[in-house]
DNA sequence: ATCAAGATTTTGATGACTCAAAATATGCTA
DNA sequence: TAGCATATTTTGAGTCATCAAAATCTTGAT
C-alpha cells in the first residue's frame, strides 16, 4: 500500500511509547490505554487497530491488545526520529523554547520529507539525544534506551546529572525550565520524604528546589562524572 | 467551522493564483481550470467550492466560476505567506535546492503553526519575497504584486535583472540553475526571434544563454539601475 | 463456580473528500 | 437559430476516520 498516513504513523507511535513505558516487556497495549493516549473513542481504536493488524504493522489479539510487529516498529521509530529531530532543530536552529516544541513537531513530523529531516540530522551533526534528552533513532530505526535512575530511585547525596524528561506536557516543562530542571544540569538529592511527597534537590550553586515524587519519577539522571584527582 | 482543512487552504490557494495569472481583473475562476490546477475531477471542485461559498470563502456562479471573497482571499495569502516564507527558510537556513523546496513547502505549510512562521519570519528579517522573487504576503494577508516585464516584452538590449520566475516545476528550476538564470542575475536580450522561437540573452560575462519564448515569458526582470555617471 | 463491574467489540451513522459516468447547460458555428 | 462540441453539474458510490451506544466478553470477588 502507498505511504501511511498521518493517523497510522500516530497510532504506531502511540503504541510504540506504551509498549516502552510498560516496563514489563511482552505485555499488549490494551485498547483501552491506546485510545486515551491518541484521543479517540475505544471503538475507533479497535477498527484501527484491526487495520493495522491487516497491513502488517501491529499483532493484535482481541480482548486482549496489540503488539507492534517488526515492520510496525521500525515504522515507528522512524516517526519518533523525525519527531526528536524536528524539536531540535526547532529549539537549536529556530530558537524555539523547549516547552513550546513538542506540539509543532507533532504536527511537522507528518509532513517533512527524508530528504529534509536528513538534512536536519546533519545540521545537527547527527545527534544522539532530543531537547528532553530522549534518543534519537537512526535512520535504520534502531534507537539506544539505556534504564537509568531516576531522582526518586538514585543514591541520596551523590553528585547526577539530569539527562532525560519522561513528560512533554507544555506546563511541567516550562516549570522545570523555571526551575533550573533541564537536562544537562549538575544535581544532586539532599533527601527524599515520602509521606511528605518531597524530594529535596540541590543544583550546582547549592539552591534549593523541592519537587513532589511524581514529578521526581520523570526526571531521569546519571551518575556524575567524577573528575579524575 | 474551526480551521480551515489543508484541503480548504490548497483550493483558496489555488483559486488565488488562477485569478492572480489571469490579466483580466473580474474574470472568474472556471472549474475546469480550478480541477486542473488541483489535479482533481471536475465534479470533485463543484462540490467543494460549493462548500466553500457555504462558508463565505468564495462566490460562485453556477456554469461561471468562482471568485475569491475578502475573506477567501485573505485566507489564501495568509497560505502563500507561509508557503513562500517556508521555502526562503529552507534554502536560506536549512541549504535545500531552489529547485526541490516547492513540494516540502506545500506540505509544511498546512503544519507550521503561526509562531512558528512568524520566527521564521523574523530570522529571515521580515523579507519581501521567496527564492523564486514571488512577493510575500505580510501577515495581515496584503502583498505587493507589482506588473514587470519580461524577457519576451523587455526592451532589447536593454541591462535588466532576473527578479522572478513564474513556475515552480522543479524541472525547469534545475535548468534555470544550470543556465545561470536565477534571481538576481544581470542580463541583456541580445536578439528575439519569433519564428524559431528562440530568445538568445547574454550574462553579465556576456555567454549566451539561448531559451525559447515560452520559458521567456516566465521570467520576469526590471530594468538594471544605472549607475550614476 | 457465578455474577457483576469493567473493558472491548460491534453496529449504525456521520462528515470530509474523492471518482466515474450520466445528465445538463452554454456558446460557438454554420 | 439550430445543433453540436465542450464545460459543468449531478448522481451514486466508495474510502478513511471518527462517534455513540448497544452487545459481548473477561475477570476478580464472593
Amino acid at each position: 500500500m502507498g505511504l501511511p498516513s498521518s493517523t497510522v504513523e500516530n497510532y504506531l507511535k502511540a503504541i510504540y511509547q506504551a509498549e516502552a513505558a510498560q516496563r514489563e516487556e511482552r505485555r499488549l497495549v490494551s485498547m483501552g490505554s491506546l485510545a486515551g493516549a491518541l484521543g479517540v473513542a475505544p471503538g475507533t481504536a479497535t477498527t484501527m487497530v484491526k487495520a493495522l493488524a491487516e497491513s502488517g504493522l501491529v499483532a493484535y489479539e482481541p480482548y486482549a491488545g496489540v503488539r507492534l510487529t517488526p515492520a510496525g516498529r521500525k515504522l515507528a521509530a522512524l516517526v519518533l526520529r523525525r519527531h526528536r529531530l524536528m524539536e531540535l532543530f526547532l529549539v537549536k536552529v529556530v530558537g524555539m523554547s523547549w516547552a513550546e516544541v513538542h506540539d509543532e513537531a507533532e504536527r511537522l513530523e507528518h509532513a517533512a520529507s527524508d530528504r529534509l529531516i536528513d538534512r536536519i540530522d546533519a545540521m545537527l551533526g547527527r545527534p544522539s539525544t532530543d531537547p528532553h534528552g530522549d534518543p534519537i533513532p537512526d535512520s535504520t530505526g534502531s534507537m539506544a534506551n539505556p534504564e537509568r535512575p531516576t531522582l526518586v530511585t538514585c543514591p541520596v547525596g551523590a553528585p547526577v546529572v539530569l539527562t532525560r524528561v519522561i513528560d512533554q506536557d507544555s506546563a511541567f516543562l516550562r516549570f522545570l525550565e523555571s526551575s533550573g530542571l533541564t537536562p544537562g544540569r549538575d544535581l544532586r538529592v539532599e533527601s527524599r520524604d515520602t509521606a511528605a511527597d518531597q524530594v529535596l534537590v540541590r543544583d550546582r550553586r547549592n539552591r534549593r528546589i523541592r519537587i513532589g515524587m511524581r514529578a521526581a519519577a520523570k526526571l531521569q539522571v546519571t551518575p556524575a562524572e567524577r573528575r579524575s584527582p
